[in-house]
DNA sequence: CCTCTTTGTGCGTTATAACATACAAAGAGA
DNA sequence: TCTCTTTGTATGTTATAACGCACAAAGAGG
């Protein structure tokens, strides 16, 4: 049995029962699982089938993911809209766990950059350039760094955030892009 | 027990296996888990522990999602780029399993217009409108459709696309925008 | 052809999920 | 304050997951 498997699962299904203000007893009902087993699940003590998940996922109608996922609050601390010079950040779709990911639009002033540390373990990012010309260089931390990677108007561009990485307007006009930033559960 | 989701696990963990040449017993030796259980996963016989799953995902190295998520052919034939006169399509990010969504840029000239039915369950729509004019309608089966729904450049709208919907672009200009098209577990 | 190994399935045993029931404690209402 | 209801936990029972082992069939090699 995987104890810390069920901690995560017993913390996720507790908030959200408790968000939505239900008793053990409600949430059985809503779910046709029984009140006993939900409380097991809830205090780490039990491994549920999968189909038991399903059912307590489709009750609450939320997607299975939302039991199984890294905390929200883990991702979101993470990865943060950046607050650097000449770097605007508009907030299109924010964050949340049934998304699975957000969508920010960045307009890099001319000559503005900016630097990320290496995200968390399965968080992929994918960029389309708007307007201008933007530049990406990507750092594993146990390679070279990679050349700079410059997007233009209409191109695209997805990697895996898990490494250090650089973004930076060389040209003397505004950069405007959107960032697809996904957390997916490894 | 939830036959249907079983056979769905049955499914993808055999397709993995038998792509990746392995026996049972192998598959065995890779996870952890006995060769007996895999083949009764195998054969939809049984609904397994989420511990059992997440040893057999972490033992395949994929995440526990690629178990458990709808068929990658499913997903993609329900939601097709559009062909419709006026409605030009560009596929940015395409659609995978691991991503869960794919990202289209759609052009519509001055009058364009199509119409889709619902989509399956779990479908979510993200329009961001780059340029001109777009118009949205929804109409959810059993109620009013909505109004048209108007979004200009730089905005932006998600919805559950389990209902039929329209755009259209009445204007005079040409509208661009990108769809971002998620389908997530039910 | 024969022998050995591998493969997937079946079967019986053990461990644990899942449940119904009981109950102490807390909460709500008169 | 008293009574009833609700809440979460504990316990014993039942159902099923998970396993070890046996075995028939297929495959591989001499």
């Amino acid at each position: 049995m995987s104890s810390v498997l069920n901690q995560l699962i017993a913390e996720k299904l507790k908030r959200i029962r408790k968000q939505r203000g239900l008793s053990l007893d409600k949430l059985a009902s809503l779910t046709g699982v029984s009140k006993a087993m939900l409380g097991q699940i809830e205090r780490g003590e039990s491994s549920p089938t999968i189909a038991k998940l399903w059912q307590i996922a489709t009750g609450l109608q939320v997607p299975l993911s939302t039991l199984l996922a890294q905390t929200e609050n883990t991702a979101e601390a993470l990865v943060q809209p950046l607050a650097t010079p000449g770097v605007k950040v508009r907030t299109l779709f924010p964050y949340s766990a049934e998304r699975g990911f957000e969508v920010h639009e960045l307009t890099f002033a001319a000559g503005a950059e900016s630097h990320s540390e290496p995200h968390q373990l399965g968080t992929y990012e994918h960029l389309i350039v708007l307007s201008g010309c933007l530049q990406l260089k990507l750092t594993p931390a146990a390679q070279q760094p990679s050349a700079w990677i410059s997007l233009t108007a209409g191109q695209q561009y997805a990697f895996h955030a898990n490494v250090a990485h650089s973004y930076k307007n060389s040209s003397t006009e505004p950069c405007c892009f959107h960032d697809i930033i996904q957390y997916r559960q490894h």
